[in-house]
DNA sequence: TAATGCACGC
DNA sequence: GACGTACGTGCATTAT
């Protein structure tokens, strides 16, 4: 058996850890934060499961930097701007490597890289194949035959390996001891370690190639000449030390004794200890077994750990054989299942005798699960590959088929007794692609429906979704990666319709199966969690809906949309320029940096200028509003900003999206990703087509009916949000207003500022508005004053007079909070949750952000399940009617038809009625209505 | 390719 | 003294 020694660096895969994990905070009862410990602990399981190290050490370095790293204080600052809590992580992490036994090495002094560095060497010249585990450097020079560096999996992208094969390859050397060179040339990001300015790793590759090393490229800076020259001459000390930093000393004085550094079994006592406390729940039983809970101690086989090996180096105790070992590591971690050790039947229906064989026994099913396999991402854009079924676990069926449309088309509709029968579910994941796919070859579904990715999302609203994530989270199972079908993302992916079909087979038959698997996990969530009247009665009919809107797209004026860009261009260059005179230098007017350094630095507009978090002057449309009076080059920039938005976003973008087979622009609808339930657009955003300026409505301009038969229709709710939180608040006051149909913010600035209504000013109203809308989201009084740019003090009386006029508003509000500090969650009136772990959290910003989620949830997450019923019952409403018009989009709380003229009559009373009824509050629900030859004036 | 800053919608 | 409004998507720039 091949030895396999891996040597961690343990800070660097703390740090990423830690970062990695930041978005999605995980922080204990006690209010801890537990990142880094949880992101080290996973990364160190996966890669013993995963890779199965025979041999293991972890290398700490606390007493870096070392002195030769001091020479940059750029460096210093980086490694010390560590977060606290991360920082107060390191004897948690230092207990759980204790906890699996493994031996740390720390000599005093030198960096752990130059450290594990020189283990390094010495294990392989033993015979060891060794594994330097890093996230972010290339150790080009340790590169000899058998040390690899091995990058641990981040963020969704795989882990990744190399040799001295692909360190050549990738830096183009011929010998990997170049690789110093090369880091020497281009300095290291990571660390702040500035090499030769303006050489980036092209060029340093081109200079490498004919120089051989950095000591001749210095040599020969007169000969390169030009610019080049002059910027090698100019970073030659710094070139020469950067080199220096990046080579890893492989001297230090430790010597590789192997039974140091066997992996041996684990510390159950020790771990059950330190994971109960970090509240390791589901990761202590996967290691610790399902018995695992607090204060449960197991046996222990207590060894000594060697955490001082060197320096006066003791003996160890004697480890188990190798084998031994590395056999117990194995069951650490899931997920451990995959198609090559799970026993399956997946079998190619090729024939027409085994397709209708295959579709008789489907027909016997009550559910069956099924994907089809496409030649792209885009529903409305892709050819069909093949498509799958499964109906028992370990078993699934793939069809191929042929790339001839109409071939194609055929044999789909041999499956059209399944599609459409009245009392088979289909299983899928996001259903909705492929019920796209299936309706471009003319295959209507309206079988009944079970999305897991949709299930999924109610159950977990923010966790990840993807087929890979929920296999591995829910059946401890690795699905065969669509990588190792078409390749690497980007520009080298090849296409599903060359693969070949066994191999197909096995990935589309797989994720069948998978699907089905998952769903019988979820299917028993759902009322667990009382999420499934939420996705029976909502989510799961929705999906239909959705396919047939995505189906029909919008039809763009192009025309209308080219001549404005013309418009913008010249209006865009003529700001730019006046930019430019009034500065007095030239300089690239949309990069916020160069523009922040001129306004802030050439022009002083303000010596108190604020900066974002990473050391820039903040530029962004407040902040100038704010500067308008001290220079007038600010309108300029403030117009340059609008009008380039505009143009790059909207106007150039839009006509892009056209799809060639209809001529019309169809966006995709996100069902499962904003947390309150809300649907996003994408490819292209039909959500955010601009409507607040005079030249952004113009935009809507373009946005027209299919042909003149035809008008946009627009409904829209009004005042929805408002409804809801005077509805589920029971506040008596805001309902009146609403039961008495008086202009709500008008009626709040009158209570507000205690006047009658008609004495009510337009100041007043905005003020009022104002508030309301920062009541939704929980607005303080410095946002509100920010917002109205009136005084703090006047902001908090305004709140202050708002909470008195409307009390039950107050205590709705402080319920939620309490409620969700009771029960972990806040809900819609349909029962649609957001779980808020932070809710408790002992830091102020992070409970702050949880208490207005817990407000605002609720609202939002109401409205959302509203206009979705309401969408359901439009759609259910005009197919039975069989209507002509079509509804086209939703943004939030606004539908948008193509409406035929003749049925105009008919579908009015039709929308509105659907859209007051679909979930009737204690207050009237109103919607406004309107139509025209195009967007803006149907608005 | 990923991070950043900015800007658009509700 | 810092912090300060929910939910999204997309573009250009920048650094690598």
């Amino acid at each position: 058996m091949q030895k396999k020694l891996f040597l961690l660096d343990a800070m660097a895969l703390i740090y990423r850890a830690y970062y990695a994990l930041i978005r999605n905070p995980r922080v204990t009862s006690t209010g801890r934060n537990t990142n880094a410990q949880f992101g080290f602990t996973t990364t160190l399981l996966d890669l013993i499961n995963k890779e199965k190290p025979t041999h293991l050490a972890v290398a700490f370095d606390t007493h870096a930097p070392t002195e030769r790293h001091t020479t940059f204080t750029d460096y210093k600052a980086n490694r010390e701007d560590a977060p606290e809590d991360l920082l107060d992580a390191l004897p948690d992490i230092k207990r759980i490597i204790e906890g699996f036994n493994i031996p740390v090495v720390e000599l005093d002094g030198y960096e752990a890289d130059d450290v594990i560095g020189t283990l390094a060497w010495q294990a392989a010249e033993a015979g060891y194949n060794v594994y330097m585990v890093t996230p972010d450097k290339d150790y080009g020079q340790l590169v000899k035959d058998n040390v690899y560096i091995y990058k641990p999996p981040y963020m969704g992208s795989k882990e990744e390996i190399l040799g001295p094969k692909e360190v050549c390859e990738k830096w183009q050397i011929k010998d990997v001891s170049q690789v110093i060179d090369i880091l020497g040339l281009m300095g290291d990001a990571v660390d702040n370690i500035p090499g030769i300015a303006g050489v980036g790793e092209k060029t340093a590759m081109k200079l490498l190639a004919q120089y051989e090393t950095l000591e001749n490229v210095l040599a020969n800076a007169d000969a390169i000449g030009g610019k080049m020259g002059e910027k090698i001459k100019a970073g030659a000390e710094s070139a020469v030390l950067s080199k220096e930093l990046a080579t890893i000393i492989t001297d230090v004085p430790v010597t590789f004794h192997e039974e140091d550094f066997c992996l041996t079994d684990i510390n159950k006592e020790k771990l059950t200890e330190i994971f109960t406390e970090l509240e390791f729940k589901t990761l202590g039983k996967r290691i610790l077994g399902e018995g695992f809970t607090s204060g449960n101690g197991a046996e222990t086989k207590a060894k000594v750990v060697q955490t001082d090996l060197f320096g006066n180096a003791t003996a160890v105790d004697t480890a188990p054989a190798v084998d031994e070992a590395a056999s117990e590591a194995a069951s650490f971690l899931a997920p451990d299942k995959n198609i090559s050790n799970t026993p399956h039947q997946y079998e190619l229906t090729d024939t027409p005798e085994k397709r209708a064989a295959l579709l008789q026994q489907l027909l016997q099913q009550q559910e069956v699960c099924f994907d089809t396999e496409t030649t792209g991402t885009d529903a409305n854009a892709v050819d069909i590959v093949g498509m799958s079924f499964s109906y028992t676990q370990g078993e699934a069926y793939y069809i191929p088929l042929p790339a001839d449309h109409d071939a194609a088309r055929a044999i789909l509709h041999e499956f059209l007794p399944l599609f459409q029968h009245p009392s088979i579910t289909l299983v899928g994941q996001n259903i909705k692609y492929d019920m796209l796919v299936l309706k471009w070859y003319g295959v209507e579904v309206t079988a009944n429906l079970f999305d897991t990715m949709l299930a999924h999302y109610l159950i977990e609203p923010e966790g990840r979704r993807s087929m890979d994530a929920l296999s591995a989270q829910y059946l401890q199972y690795e699905p065969v990666s669509i990588e190792s079908l078409i390749g690497k993302k980007g520009k080298g992916q090849g296409n599903m319709r060359d693969v070949e079909v066994e191999k197909i087979k096995e990935y589309a038959a797989e994720d069948a199966d998978i699907t089905l698997q998952l769903k019988a996990v979820f299917a028993p969530m759902l009322p667990e969690r009382k999420v499934d009247k939420v996705f029976y009665e909502v989510e799961n009919p929705l999906v239909k809906v959705l396919t047939d809107m995505e189906f029909e797209g919008i039809r763009i004026d192009t025309q209308a949309l080219s001549d404005y860009s013309r418009e913008l261009e010249s209006e865009i260059k003529r700001a730019e320029e006046s930019v430019y005179e009034q500065a007095g230098v030239r300089f690239k007017l949309a990069s916020p940096k160069q523009l922040g350094e001129v306004l802030f630095e050439k022009l002083q507009l303000d010596p108190k200028a604020k900066k974002t978090r990473t050391g820039q002057y903040a530029t962004g449309e407040d902040v100038l509003a704010k500067l308008a009076n001290k220079h007038k080059i600010v309108d300029d920039i403030l117009i340059f900003r609008e009008l380039s938005k505009l143009k790059s976003t909207y106007v150039d973008a839009l006509p892009l999206m056209i799809n060639p087979r209809t001529g019309r622009v169809h966006t995709s609808y996100n069902q499962a990703v904003a947390v309150t339930g809300r649907l996003s657009s994408n490819n292209p955003n039909l959500q955010n087509i601009p409507i607040r300026t005079d030249r952004g409505r113009e935009v809507r301009k373009a946005f027209v009916p299919r042909n003149e038969e035809y008008v946009l229709l627009s409904a829209d709710y009004s005042q929805i949000e408002l409804r809801i939180i005077a509805a589920i608040s029971e506040d008596q006051q805001m309902m009146d207003a609403f039961r008495q149909q008086i202009d709500i913010h008008a009626a709040t600035a009158a209570k507000v500022y205690n006047v009658a209504l008609e004495d009510v000013t337009p100041d007043m109203r905005r003020n009022a508005k104002s508030v309301n809308f920062g009541i939704i989201y929980g607005v303080s009084a410095f946002g509100l004053s920010e917002n109205l740019g009136i005084p703090r003090s006047e902001a908090k009386t305004l709140i202050d007079n708002y909470f008195a006029q409307y009390p039950s508003i107050k205590k709705y509000m402080d319920d939620q909070i309490q409620f969700a500090q009771t029960n972990g969650y806040v809900q819609t009136t349909l029962g649609r949750k957001r779980w808020l772990k932070d809710i408790n959290s002992s830091n102020a910003v992070v409970r702050g952000y949880a208490e207005r989620n817990a407000i605002n949830m609720p609202i939002q997450g109401t409205a959302a399940d509203m206009i979705k019923l309401a969408m359901i019952a439009v759609n259910k409403a005009f197919k039975e009617n069989n209507l002509r018009s079509r509804m086209l989009l939703q943004v939030h709380d606004e539908l948008v038809f193509d409406a035929h003229r003749s049925e105009l009559e008919i579908i009015k009373p039709l929308i509105l009625d659907c859209m007051r009824s679909a979930l009737p509050l204690a207050v009237p629900v109103e919607a406004e209505l309107g139509t025209g030859e195009n967007w803006l004036q149907a608005h």
